[in-house]
RNA sequence: GUGUCCAUAGUUCAGUCGGUUAGAACGCCAGGUUGUGGCCCUGGAGGUCGUGGGUUCGAGUCCCACUGGACACCCCA
Protein backbone atom coordinates (compact mmCIF):
# COMPACT_ATOMS: atom_id res chain seq x y z
CA UNK A 1 0.00 0.00 0.00
CA UNK A 2 1.44 3.50 -1.28
CA UNK A 3 0.06 6.06 0.48
CA UNK A 4 0.01 9.59 -0.82
CA UNK A 5 -0.35 13.05 0.45
CA UNK A 6 -3.94 14.14 -0.39
CA UNK A 7 -4.58 15.97 -3.78
CA UNK A 8 -3.74 19.42 -3.56
CA UNK A 9 -1.68 18.89 -0.65
CA UNK A 10 2.02 19.27 -0.85
CA UNK A 11 5.35 18.72 1.45
CA UNK A 12 7.98 21.24 2.22
CA UNK A 13 10.45 19.12 2.22
CA UNK A 14 13.56 20.00 3.79
CA UNK A 15 15.55 21.40 0.49
CA UNK A 16 12.79 24.28 0.45
CA UNK A 17 12.50 25.10 4.04
CA UNK A 18 15.01 27.44 3.80
CA UNK A 19 13.30 29.43 1.40
CA UNK A 20 9.80 29.70 3.35
CA UNK A 21 11.80 30.21 6.74
CA UNK A 22 13.55 33.60 4.88
CA UNK A 23 9.67 34.46 3.35
CA UNK A 24 8.07 33.89 6.63
CA UNK A 25 11.05 35.83 8.67
CA UNK A 26 10.82 38.89 6.08
CA UNK A 27 7.14 39.17 6.38
CA UNK A 28 7.45 39.24 9.95
CA UNK A 29 9.75 41.63 10.01
CA UNK A 30 7.66 43.67 8.06
CA UNK A 31 4.84 43.48 9.68
CA UNK A 32 6.97 44.20 12.83
CA UNK A 33 7.96 47.78 11.06
CA UNK A 34 4.20 48.68 10.32
CA UNK A 35 3.30 47.38 14.04
CA UNK A 36 0.93 44.71 13.34
CA UNK A 37 0.69 41.84 15.98
CA UNK A 38 0.41 38.20 15.19
CA UNK A 39 -2.96 36.36 15.75
CA UNK A 40 -3.20 32.57 15.57
CA UNK A 41 -6.28 31.14 15.23
CA UNK A 42 -7.88 27.74 15.34
CA UNK A 43 -7.60 26.14 11.73
CA UNK A 44 -11.52 24.58 12.44
CA UNK A 45 -14.10 27.06 13.20
CA UNK A 46 -18.02 26.48 13.30
CA UNK A 47 -19.16 26.32 9.75
CA UNK A 48 -21.75 29.06 10.08
CA UNK A 49 -18.92 31.39 11.14
CA UNK A 50 -17.82 31.42 7.04
CA UNK A 51 -21.11 31.08 5.60
CA UNK A 52 -21.65 34.33 7.45
CA UNK A 53 -19.12 36.16 6.80
CA UNK A 54 -18.29 35.31 3.27
CA UNK A 55 -21.56 35.03 2.16
CA UNK A 56 -24.13 32.19 1.94
CA UNK A 57 -24.40 31.89 -2.40
CA UNK A 58 -20.54 32.53 -2.43
CA UNK A 59 -18.40 29.37 -4.57
CA UNK A 60 -15.96 29.17 -1.22
CA UNK A 61 -18.61 28.56 0.80
CA UNK A 62 -21.33 27.05 -1.76
CA UNK A 63 -18.73 24.55 -2.97
CA UNK A 64 -15.29 24.57 -1.86
CA UNK A 65 -15.12 24.58 1.75
CA UNK A 66 -13.74 21.50 3.90
CA UNK A 67 -17.06 21.17 6.10
CA UNK A 68 -17.90 17.88 7.93
CA UNK A 69 -19.24 16.75 11.30
CA UNK A 70 -17.02 16.59 14.28
CA UNK A 71 -18.25 13.75 16.75
CA UNK A 72 -20.59 16.20 19.16
CA UNK A 73 -22.58 16.18 15.85
CA UNK A 74 -21.76 20.04 15.33
CA UNK A 75 -20.66 21.23 11.58
CA UNK A 76 -17.35 22.10 11.64
CA UNK A 77 -15.57 23.85 8.52
CA UNK A 78 -11.21 24.31 8.28
CA UNK A 79 -10.88 28.18 7.48
CA UNK A 80 -10.90 29.02 3.97
CA UNK A 81 -9.60 32.56 4.52
CA UNK A 82 -8.02 33.94 7.69
CA UNK A 83 -10.38 37.28 8.09
CA UNK A 84 -13.65 35.56 9.51
CA UNK A 85 -11.82 34.08 12.56
CA UNK A 86 -9.66 36.62 13.13
CA UNK A 87 -12.73 39.12 13.55
CA UNK A 88 -14.73 35.98 15.35
CA UNK A 89 -11.41 36.44 17.76
CA UNK A 90 -11.30 39.83 18.07
CA UNK A 91 -15.11 40.09 19.14
CA UNK A 92 -14.79 36.63 21.22
CA UNK A 93 -12.03 38.50 23.46
CA UNK A 94 -13.03 42.08 23.39
CA UNK A 95 -10.03 43.24 21.47
CA UNK A 96 -12.17 46.14 20.71
CA UNK A 97 -12.54 47.35 24.20
CA UNK A 98 -8.83 46.84 25.35
CA UNK A 99 -7.60 50.02 22.08
CA UNK A 100 -9.59 51.76 19.71
CA UNK A 101 -7.83 49.86 16.40
CA UNK A 102 -6.71 46.73 16.48
CA UNK A 103 -3.40 45.78 13.89
CA UNK A 104 -2.74 42.35 13.51
CA UNK A 105 -1.63 39.83 11.16
CA UNK A 106 -1.63 36.06 10.47
CA UNK A 107 0.08 33.58 8.61
CA UNK A 108 -0.81 30.11 8.02
CA UNK A 109 -2.86 26.96 6.01
CA UNK A 110 -6.06 27.56 4.50
CA UNK A 111 -7.90 25.03 2.80
CA UNK A 112 -10.24 25.60 -0.18
CA UNK A 113 -11.07 21.97 -2.05
CA UNK A 114 -10.79 22.99 -5.59
CA UNK A 115 -9.76 21.57 -8.64
CA UNK A 116 -5.44 22.24 -8.13
CA UNK A 117 -3.63 24.19 -10.87
CA UNK A 118 -0.58 26.05 -10.99
CA UNK A 119 -0.68 28.68 -8.31
CA UNK A 120 -3.89 27.17 -6.85
CA UNK A 121 -3.79 24.02 -3.69
CA UNK A 122 -6.36 22.90 -1.35
CA UNK A 123 -4.22 23.45 1.09
CA UNK A 124 -2.26 26.37 0.78
CA UNK A 125 -0.81 29.27 2.82
CA UNK A 126 -1.47 32.79 3.49
CA UNK A 127 -0.49 35.55 5.31
CA UNK A 128 -2.69 38.58 5.88
CA UNK A 129 -3.04 41.68 8.09
CA UNK A 130 -6.53 43.46 9.60
CA UNK A 131 -7.33 46.50 11.20
CA UNK A 132 -9.42 47.00 12.78
CA UNK A 133 -11.38 50.11 14.64
CA UNK A 134 -10.88 52.80 11.78
CA UNK A 135 -12.48 54.24 8.67
CA UNK A 136 -9.18 56.01 7.75
CA UNK A 137 -8.28 55.72 3.69
CA UNK A 138 -4.87 56.18 4.82
CA UNK A 139 -5.32 52.37 6.64
CA UNK A 140 -6.58 51.14 3.14
CA UNK A 141 -3.67 52.30 1.50
CA UNK A 142 -1.78 50.84 3.90
CA UNK A 143 -3.29 47.61 3.18
CA UNK A 144 -1.62 48.07 -0.20
CA UNK A 145 1.84 49.41 0.83
CA UNK A 146 2.51 46.29 3.46
CA UNK A 147 2.16 43.63 1.23
CA UNK A 148 4.05 45.69 -1.36
CA UNK A 149 6.60 45.92 0.49
CA UNK A 150 7.37 42.93 2.08
CA UNK A 151 7.66 42.07 -1.98
CA UNK A 152 10.18 44.53 -2.58
CA UNK A 153 11.91 43.10 0.37
CA UNK A 154 12.52 39.62 -1.34
CA UNK A 155 13.06 41.26 -4.80
CA UNK A 156 9.66 41.18 -6.08
CA UNK A 157 9.39 43.65 -8.07
CA UNK A 158 7.18 43.24 -11.09
CA UNK A 159 3.47 43.83 -10.06
CA UNK A 160 0.51 45.54 -10.77
CA UNK A 161 -2.28 47.28 -8.54
CA UNK A 162 -6.14 47.45 -9.68
CA UNK A 163 -8.48 49.26 -6.91
CA UNK A 164 -11.94 49.41 -7.05
CA UNK A 165 -14.70 50.76 -4.98
CA UNK A 166 -18.05 48.55 -4.21
CA UNK A 167 -19.67 51.16 -2.26
CA UNK A 168 -22.00 49.92 1.06
CA UNK A 169 -25.25 49.74 2.30
CA UNK A 170 -26.50 52.69 1.34
CA UNK A 171 -25.22 53.45 -2.38
CA UNK A 172 -24.88 49.67 -3.45
CA UNK A 173 -28.48 48.29 -3.20
CA UNK A 174 -29.69 51.13 -5.74
CA UNK A 175 -26.52 50.51 -8.25
CA UNK A 176 -27.14 46.73 -8.14
CA UNK A 177 -30.84 47.35 -9.13
CA UNK A 178 -29.78 49.49 -12.21
CA UNK A 179 -26.96 46.88 -13.01
CA UNK A 180 -29.61 44.61 -12.51
CA UNK A 181 -31.99 46.00 -15.14
CA UNK A 182 -29.30 46.74 -17.38
CA UNK A 183 -28.50 42.73 -17.22
CA UNK A 184 -31.47 41.74 -18.04
CA UNK A 185 -31.93 43.49 -20.95
CA UNK A 186 -28.83 40.47 -22.31
CA UNK A 187 -29.13 37.91 -19.94
CA UNK A 188 -29.99 35.04 -22.24
CA UNK A 189 -27.03 36.14 -24.42
CA UNK A 190 -24.96 35.67 -21.26
CA UNK A 191 -22.26 32.54 -20.25
CA UNK A 192 -24.07 30.35 -17.94
CA UNK A 193 -22.07 31.53 -14.83
CA UNK A 194 -23.12 35.15 -15.26
CA UNK A 195 -26.52 34.59 -16.21
CA UNK A 196 -26.76 32.21 -12.67
CA UNK A 197 -25.10 35.67 -11.18
CA UNK A 198 -27.74 38.03 -12.49
CA UNK A 199 -30.29 38.05 -9.32
CA UNK A 200 -27.97 37.46 -6.28
CA UNK A 201 -24.54 38.78 -7.39
CA UNK A 202 -25.05 40.93 -10.28
CA UNK A 203 -21.63 42.95 -9.77
CA UNK A 204 -20.10 39.51 -10.48
CA UNK A 205 -20.85 39.55 -13.59
CA UNK A 206 -18.82 43.06 -14.70
CA UNK A 207 -15.65 40.61 -13.40
CA UNK A 208 -16.50 37.34 -16.15
CA UNK A 209 -13.35 36.51 -18.17
CA UNK A 210 -15.68 35.78 -20.82
CA UNK A 211 -14.97 37.61 -23.65
CA UNK A 212 -18.65 37.49 -25.17
CA UNK A 213 -19.99 38.92 -21.52
CA UNK A 214 -17.47 41.47 -21.91
CA UNK A 215 -18.98 42.67 -24.91
CA UNK A 216 -22.55 42.72 -23.79
CA UNK A 217 -21.28 44.49 -20.06
CA UNK A 218 -18.72 46.91 -21.97
CA UNK A 219 -21.03 49.87 -22.20
CA UNK A 220 -22.87 48.93 -18.50
CA UNK A 221 -22.93 51.34 -15.84
CA UNK A 222 -19.87 51.34 -12.96
CA UNK A 223 -20.20 51.57 -9.30
CA UNK A 224 -17.64 53.49 -8.83
CA UNK A 225 -19.56 56.25 -10.92
CA UNK A 226 -22.85 55.84 -8.55
CA UNK A 227 -21.36 55.86 -5.31
CA UNK A 228 -22.87 58.18 -2.34
CA UNK A 229 -21.07 60.72 -1.41
CA UNK A 230 -19.16 59.56 1.68
CA UNK A 231 -17.96 56.63 -0.60
CA UNK A 232 -16.88 58.52 -3.33
CA UNK A 233 -15.00 60.97 -1.47
CA UNK A 234 -13.38 57.90 0.49
CA UNK A 235 -12.35 56.22 -2.84
CA UNK A 236 -10.40 59.84 -3.95
CA UNK A 237 -8.79 59.61 -0.60
CA UNK A 238 -7.37 56.50 -1.36
CA UNK A 239 -6.57 57.59 -4.59
CA UNK A 240 -5.08 60.70 -3.13
CA UNK A 241 -3.25 58.54 -0.62
CA UNK A 242 -1.56 55.80 -2.83
CA UNK A 243 -0.21 58.93 -5.16
CA UNK A 244 1.46 60.25 -2.21
CA UNK A 245 2.97 56.95 -1.29
CA UNK A 246 3.99 57.02 -4.58
CA UNK A 247 2.08 53.52 -5.83
CA UNK A 248 1.55 53.18 -9.30
CA UNK A 249 -1.94 51.72 -9.38
CA UNK A 250 -5.02 51.47 -12.21
CA UNK A 251 -8.59 51.66 -11.75
CA UNK A 252 -10.54 48.49 -12.31
CA UNK A 253 -14.49 49.65 -12.22
CA UNK A 254 -15.29 45.82 -12.81
CA UNK A 255 -12.88 44.68 -9.77
CA UNK A 256 -15.25 42.74 -7.30
CA UNK A 257 -13.70 40.23 -4.26
CA UNK A 258 -15.65 37.20 -4.67
CA UNK A 259 -15.95 37.43 -0.81
CA UNK A 260 -19.28 39.09 0.22
CA UNK A 261 -17.73 41.25 3.02
CA UNK A 262 -16.18 43.96 1.52
CA UNK A 263 -17.26 47.44 1.43
CA UNK A 264 -15.92 50.62 -0.03
CA UNK A 265 -12.20 49.80 -1.34
CA UNK A 266 -11.72 46.71 -3.11
CA UNK A 267 -8.08 45.94 -4.42
CA UNK A 268 -5.77 43.06 -5.68
CA UNK A 269 -1.88 42.53 -6.88
CA UNK A 270 -1.39 40.69 -9.65
CA UNK A 271 2.11 39.11 -10.64
CA UNK A 272 2.77 38.73 -14.39
CA UNK A 273 4.82 35.48 -13.48
CA UNK A 274 2.53 33.92 -12.21
CA UNK A 275 0.46 32.40 -15.20
CA UNK A 276 -3.51 32.07 -15.09
CA UNK A 277 -4.15 32.46 -11.13
CA UNK A 278 -2.01 35.91 -10.80
CA UNK A 279 -3.36 37.74 -7.55
CA UNK A 280 -0.59 37.60 -5.56
CA UNK A 281 -2.72 39.59 -2.48
CA UNK A 282 -6.39 40.49 -2.52
CA UNK A 283 -8.40 42.45 -0.04
CA UNK A 284 -10.43 45.44 0.49
CA UNK A 285 -12.28 47.25 3.31
CA UNK A 286 -15.19 45.90 5.50
CA UNK A 287 -17.46 48.09 7.36
CA UNK A 288 -19.83 46.14 8.21
CA UNK A 289 -18.22 42.47 8.51
CA UNK A 290 -17.73 43.18 12.90
CA UNK A 291 -21.31 44.01 13.30
CA UNK A 292 -22.36 41.28 11.13
CA UNK A 293 -20.72 38.24 13.34
CA UNK A 294 -22.10 39.83 16.28
CA UNK A 295 -19.77 42.59 17.62
CA UNK A 296 -20.87 46.37 17.94
CA UNK A 297 -20.38 48.15 14.68
CA UNK A 298 -16.43 48.45 14.25
CA UNK A 299 -15.15 49.12 10.59
CA UNK A 300 -11.71 47.22 9.22
CA UNK A 301 -9.58 46.89 6.22
CA UNK A 302 -7.60 43.97 5.48
CA UNK A 303 -5.99 42.04 2.71
CA UNK A 304 -4.69 38.37 2.11
CA UNK A 305 -1.53 37.03 0.43
CA UNK A 306 -0.69 34.17 -1.16
CA UNK A 307 2.58 32.32 0.30
CA UNK A 308 2.61 29.62 -2.44
CA UNK A 309 2.48 32.37 -5.30
CA UNK A 310 4.61 34.71 -4.18
CA UNK A 311 7.41 31.84 -4.06
CA UNK A 312 6.79 31.14 -7.87
CA UNK A 313 7.10 34.77 -8.51
CA UNK A 314 10.03 34.74 -5.97
CA UNK A 315 11.52 31.93 -8.44
CA UNK A 316 11.02 34.16 -11.33
CA UNK A 317 13.46 37.09 -10.00
CA UNK A 318 16.43 34.81 -8.86
CA UNK A 319 17.08 31.37 -8.30
CA UNK A 320 15.42 30.70 -5.25
CA UNK A 321 18.92 30.83 -3.18
CA UNK A 322 17.86 31.19 0.89
CA UNK A 323 21.51 29.92 2.07
CA UNK A 324 20.66 26.15 3.63
CA UNK A 325 21.98 26.24 7.48
CA UNK A 326 25.12 23.38 7.51
CA UNK A 327 27.18 22.93 9.84
CA UNK A 328 30.22 24.90 11.73
CA UNK A 329 32.24 21.41 12.38
CA UNK A 330 32.09 17.84 11.30
CA UNK A 331 34.07 15.06 13.07
CA UNK A 332 35.18 12.51 11.12
CA UNK A 333 36.03 9.31 13.58
CA UNK A 334 38.43 6.82 12.32
CA UNK A 335 37.93 3.76 14.31
CA UNK A 336 35.05 3.00 17.09
CA UNK A 337 37.15 4.61 19.79
CA UNK A 338 37.15 7.76 18.00
CA UNK A 339 33.52 7.36 16.76
CA UNK A 340 32.20 7.19 20.17
CA UNK A 341 34.42 9.58 21.17
CA UNK A 342 33.25 11.79 18.49
CA UNK A 343 29.68 11.21 19.42
CA UNK A 344 30.24 12.46 23.14
CA UNK A 345 31.91 15.67 22.20
CA UNK A 346 29.36 16.25 19.59
CA UNK A 347 27.05 16.72 22.48
CA UNK A 348 29.31 19.26 24.53
CA UNK A 349 30.18 21.31 21.22
CA UNK A 350 26.14 21.72 20.49
CA UNK A 351 26.05 22.67 23.95
CA UNK A 352 28.57 25.66 23.38
CA UNK A 353 26.40 26.79 20.57
CA UNK A 354 29.12 25.16 17.57
CA UNK A 355 26.10 23.07 15.58
CA UNK A 356 28.40 20.10 14.58
CA UNK A 357 27.93 16.63 13.10
CA UNK A 358 29.42 13.71 13.26
CA UNK A 359 29.46 9.74 10.98
CA UNK A 360 26.47 7.24 11.90
CA UNK A 361 26.77 4.93 9.18
CA UNK A 362 30.50 3.38 9.73
CA UNK A 363 32.36 5.24 6.63
CA UNK A 364 35.72 5.72 5.69
CA UNK A 365 37.55 8.45 6.34
CA UNK A 366 37.03 9.33 2.37
CA UNK A 367 33.15 9.09 2.72
CA UNK A 368 33.04 11.08 5.78
CA UNK A 369 35.24 13.94 4.25
CA UNK A 370 32.58 13.46 0.93
CA UNK A 371 29.70 13.84 3.26
CA UNK A 372 30.96 17.15 5.53
CA UNK A 373 32.30 18.68 1.67
CA UNK A 374 28.38 17.52 0.76
CA UNK A 375 26.94 19.37 4.02
CA UNK A 376 28.59 22.34 3.50
CA UNK A 377 30.55 21.86 7.11
CA UNK A 378 32.92 25.02 7.59
CA UNK A 379 35.41 22.52 9.31
CA UNK A 380 36.58 19.43 9.91
CA UNK A 381 38.41 17.41 12.51
CA UNK A 382 39.87 14.14 11.69
CA UNK A 383 40.05 11.91 14.95
CA UNK A 384 41.85 8.65 15.38
CA UNK A 385 44.00 7.11 18.06
CA UNK A 386 46.99 9.02 17.30
CA UNK A 387 44.62 12.34 18.09
CA UNK A 388 42.37 10.61 21.49
CA UNK A 389 45.98 9.38 22.80
CA UNK A 390 47.82 13.16 22.21
CA UNK A 391 44.40 14.91 22.65
CA UNK A 392 45.69 17.06 19.69
CA UNK A 393 44.29 16.68 16.07
CA UNK A 394 44.30 19.16 12.89
CA UNK A 395 41.37 21.40 12.19
CA UNK A 396 40.60 21.71 8.50
CA UNK A 397 38.90 24.71 7.09
CA UNK A 398 37.00 23.28 4.38
CA UNK A 399 36.77 26.36 2.14
CA UNK A 400 40.47 27.04 1.71
CA UNK A 401 41.78 23.55 2.72
CA UNK A 402 43.90 24.76 5.03
CA UNK A 403 44.61 22.94 8.44
CA UNK A 404 45.71 24.30 12.23
CA UNK A 405 46.48 22.51 15.50
CA UNK A 406 43.41 22.26 17.93
CA UNK A 407 43.62 20.39 21.02
CA UNK A 408 40.58 18.23 21.43
CA UNK A 409 39.14 19.71 24.96
CA UNK A 410 39.22 22.87 23.82
CA UNK A 411 37.57 22.63 19.76
CA UNK A 412 35.99 26.49 19.03
CA UNK A 413 34.98 27.99 16.22
CA UNK A 414 37.75 30.71 14.66
CA UNK A 415 35.41 33.11 13.06
CA UNK A 416 31.78 33.49 13.69
CA UNK A 417 29.09 32.74 11.25
CA UNK A 418 28.94 34.79 8.48
C1' G B 1 -17.58 19.99 -11.45
C1' U B 2 -15.82 20.43 -17.16
C1' G B 3 -11.82 20.20 -20.79
C1' U B 4 -6.73 19.35 -22.84
C1' C B 5 -2.10 17.09 -22.33
C1' C B 6 1.08 13.72 -19.75
C1' A B 7 2.85 8.99 -16.97
C1' U B 8 10.12 4.81 -18.51
C1' A B 9 15.83 4.30 -12.44
C1' G B 10 16.02 8.78 -6.62
C1' U B 11 15.79 13.18 -10.48
C1' U B 12 15.63 15.09 -15.64
C1' C B 13 14.94 12.50 -19.90
C1' A B 14 16.11 9.11 -24.55
C1' G B 15 14.00 4.62 -26.40
C1' U B 16 13.43 4.61 -34.44
C1' C B 17 8.41 1.08 -38.21
C1' G B 18 5.74 -2.97 -32.51
C1' G B 19 11.17 -7.16 -32.51
C1' U B 20 16.43 -10.17 -28.60
C1' U B 21 19.04 -8.69 -22.08
C1' A B 22 15.11 -1.05 -21.51
C1' G B 23 19.61 3.24 -21.89
C1' A B 24 22.08 8.28 -20.78
C1' A B 25 23.11 12.30 -17.63
C1' C B 26 22.91 13.91 -12.76
C1' G B 27 22.37 11.88 -7.89
C1' C B 28 23.55 7.59 -4.59
C1' C B 29 27.28 3.53 -2.92
C1' A B 30 32.40 1.50 -3.12
C1' G B 31 37.26 2.20 -4.80
C1' G B 32 41.54 4.88 -7.36
C1' U B 33 44.12 9.68 -7.70
C1' U B 34 44.77 13.91 -4.36
C1' G B 35 48.33 15.80 1.96
C1' U B 36 41.70 13.86 4.02
C1' G B 37 36.48 16.48 0.70
C1' G B 38 35.54 19.35 -4.10
C1' C B 39 38.03 18.11 -10.05
C1' C B 40 39.22 13.66 -12.60
C1' C B 41 39.17 8.08 -13.30
C1' U B 42 37.11 2.89 -12.43
C1' G B 43 33.35 -0.16 -10.75
C1' G B 44 28.43 -0.98 -8.47
C1' A B 45 23.38 -0.73 -6.75
C1' G B 46 18.85 0.98 -8.49
C1' G B 47 13.14 -0.25 -13.26
C1' U B 48 6.61 -5.01 -12.30
C1' C B 49 8.12 0.99 -18.31
C1' G B 50 1.51 4.16 -13.15
C1' U B 51 -2.46 -0.14 -12.62
C1' G B 52 -5.75 -3.52 -15.10
C1' G B 53 -7.54 -5.38 -19.52
C1' G B 54 -7.38 -5.84 -25.02
C1' U B 55 -5.01 -6.33 -30.16
C1' U B 56 -0.62 -9.17 -31.87
C1' C B 57 3.68 -14.69 -33.05
C1' G B 58 5.68 -10.55 -30.13
C1' A B 59 3.71 -4.34 -26.57
C1' G B 60 7.70 0.62 -22.97
C1' U B 61 5.71 1.49 -28.11
C1' C B 62 -1.10 0.44 -30.67
C1' C B 63 -6.49 0.46 -28.32
C1' C B 64 -9.82 0.82 -23.83
C1' A B 65 -10.72 1.63 -18.68
C1' C B 66 -8.97 3.14 -14.06
C1' U B 67 -5.48 5.83 -10.97
C1' G B 68 -2.14 9.74 -10.49
C1' G B 69 -0.02 14.38 -12.27
C1' A B 70 0.29 19.07 -15.02
C1' C B 71 -2.28 23.04 -17.28
C1' A B 72 -6.75 25.71 -18.51
C1' C B 73 -12.11 26.81 -17.44
C1' C B 74 -14.53 28.05 -12.99
C1' C B 75 -13.06 30.46 -8.53
C1' C B 76 -9.49 32.95 -5.83
C1' A B 77 -4.45 34.02 -2.58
Amino acid sequence: MNFRSLKGMKDVLPSESALWLHVENTIRREMDLFNYREIRTPILEETGLFARSIGELTDIVTKEMYTFQDRGKESVTMRPEGTAPTIRAYIQNNLGEQSPLSKVFYLGPMFRQERPQAGRLRQFHQFGAEAVGSSSPQLDVEMIILPISIYRRLGVDAFSVKINSVGCEKCRPRYKELLKTELMKVRSKLSPESQARVNDNPLRVLDSKDENDRKLTAHMPLIKDHLCEECRTHFASVQFHLGAVGIKYDIDGRLVRGLDYYTKTAFEISSPALGSQDALAGGGRYDLLVKELGGRATPGVGFAAGIERLLIALAEVRGSAAATPSPDLFIVAQDEASREWSFVHAAELRSKGIATEVDYLGRSVKSQMREANRQNARYVIVVGADELRSGRAAMKEMATGKDFPVSLDAIEIPAPRP
